[in-house]
RNA sequence: GGCCGAGUGGCAGAAUGGCUAUGCAGCGGAUUGCAAAUCCGUGUACAUCGGUUCGAUUCCGGUCUCGGCCUCCA
């Protein structure tokens, strides 16, 4: 089976193949740590996770590398508008980040490095940049200087003349060049620092991603994504001082940007507060507004990864339905293999087809439930398919009728007993009393299945 | 203003130069005390105008509309 990933750097699909068949080594820009994520922060996350997964039934040995940006102006603004030191906000924003991804049912990175435990491979690399001539100090600043580097822009499609034409940001007096950006920066006694070559200061954004991927995996590696937005000028940057500083290596072999989200058809925004962050909608104790990771993960993989993606309520519902059904339909089945078939192995490696690979499941779904199928071979290729997506993940029970919060639901014996009570008003022919006890149940978020053995299920509607 | 991407049936969302996407919703039926779940059957589409072609939703060009980026936002 050939992989086949559409890199932003040709603007094309191709052929992956990897520097080292025996290790596969992807690099994606993690979360800024000054505030929750929202549901569009979750979007590269699901959707790297999956091509992790996917790069792990195809190859022997995956390393999947993913920051955490701890140190950065937003976090500082966002530290001292709070009257609290920066650690106290970062360490707090990473464990509800940390549960955030798990709720989502994502694995953990093979490793997940801190910026501020790489000042000094930051420090180093700019030392090579300044010594090569690539970047220059001015006013306690370091700046790259972008002139330097011929082909500047390649990633993103654009020249240094469309930059500095459509520039909307004021230009900085110290800078040589117009489009040069910040290497370090200068902080004053009250703000973080670390001592330099270039006086105390900080990171600027783009370096940490290029000092980090250099570190774990040397100046050449095979993929790093992120949200499309970082292209311009993220990426851009990182590959420009990556070529500089290492000027025998090309860096990233693919580039992968995934698309936008909206939010109920509007622009996410956060100034209008248009956006839902991922531990609002993962409830937090309120019924209504609760669903479980799974619901978003499979809605966000409902539509193509560079495609933008409209986040609503409805979708959230649609996905919670069609997982109860696959649920269902696996009921305690656990195969012994867990390899996907061939169909999903083949939509998901054409680019990460997740809505077909979500076809293929659902065709699957229909041939075991109208029993057409050799049931336990379909239920494995069901399974395994849901495993590459990271989906049922849940056991049986557990997503039927298992709490999400401890103080959100009644306990399940209450549910037992008037379940008890509505059989004993059928066999009466009482049809209003067990009317009646099933709405109560419906009200609580409790839906009744009659079984035609006589018997009564029941499962949770969120 | 520049650059990039997209426009598919009521909704969501794929593939494809000629052949059913799929899911939800709808409609008809089976089943059920009624439901729920499940099953069977069923309708609706490819923004617009040209071009290429035996044939285009699919390729090319124009138009319109929408979205994104344009120095620190995933």
């Amino acid at each position: 089976m050939i992989l086949h990933l559409y890199n932003t750097l040709h603007r094309a699909k191709m052929e992956f193949v990897p520097l080292d068949e025996e290790h596969v080594r992807v690099y994606v820009c993690g979360p800024t740590v000054y505030d929750d994520i929202h549901v569009g922060n979750a979007r590269p996350i699901i959707v790297f996770d999956v091509l992790y997964r996917l790069l792990q039934e195809m190859y022997p040995r995956v390393t999947y590398v993913r920051n955490i940006t701890d140190v950065d102006d937003k976090i500082m603004d966002r530290a001292a508008g709070r009257g609290e030191g920066i650690n106290d906000l970062t360490e707090r924003t990473i464990l509800q980040f940390h549960k955030d991804v798990e709720a989502l049912g994502n694995l953990k990175p093979s490793i997940e490095p801190r910026a501020t435990d790489h000042i000094d491979d930051m420090i180093r690399m700019i030392d090579v940049l300044i010594s090569q001539r690539f970047a220059y100090m001015a006013e306690k600043h370091v700046l790259f200087h972008v002139p330097t580097l011929a082909d500047y822009g390649r990633l993103s499609g654009r020249n240094r003349g469309e930059l500095v034409a459509g520039a909307r940001v004021e230009i900085a007096p110290y800078k040589k060049d117009p489009a040069d950006f910040v290497l370090w920066k200068p902080s004053t006694e009250k703000q973080v620092g670390w001592e330099s070559p270039w006086g105390r200061g900080r990171p600027g954004w783009h370096i940490e991603c290029s000092a980090m991927s250099t570190k774990y995996f040397g100046p050449d590696f095979d993929i790093h994504g992120g949200g499309e937005d970082l292209i311009f000028p993220h990426h851009e940057n990182e590959l420009a001082q990556c070529r500089c500083a290492h000027p025998d290596s090309s860096f990233v072999q693919y580039w992968l940007h995934n698309g936008y989200l909206q939010s109920e058809g509007q622009k996410m925004s956060k100034s209008t507060g248009n956006f839902y962050t991922v531990k609002e909608i993962l409830g937090e104790g309120e019924r209504e507004k609760m669903w479980r990771g799974e619901s978003i993960r499979l809605m966000m993989l409902g539509t193509h990864y560079r495609r933008s993606l409209d986040f609503t309520k409805k979708g959230l519902e649609d996905a919670k339905r069609k997982l109860d059904r696959w649920y269902r339909v696996l009921g305690d089945f656990k195969p012994e293999v867990v390899s996907p078939n061939e169909e999903v192995m083949e939509a998901l490696c054409d680019d990460l087809n997740t809505p077909r690979t979500l076809a293929i499941m659902d065709a699957l779904c229909s041939r075991i439930s109208a029993g057409r199928e050799e049931a336990s071979e379909a239920r494995g290729s069901l399974y395994a398919g849901a495993r590459v997506l990271g989906l049922l993940q849940y056991d049986n029970e557990a997503w039927f009728q298992g709490v999400m919060s401890t103080d959100a639901y009644e306990e399940g014996d209450g549910i037992e007993s008037l379940i008890a009570q509505r059989l004993a008003a059928r066999q009466e022919r009482n049809f209003d009393a067990a009317d009646s006890i099933r709405n109560t149940l419906l009200h609580r978020g409790v839906v009744l299945e009659d079984k035609p053995d006589g018997t009564t299920i029941w499962r949770r509607t969120t």
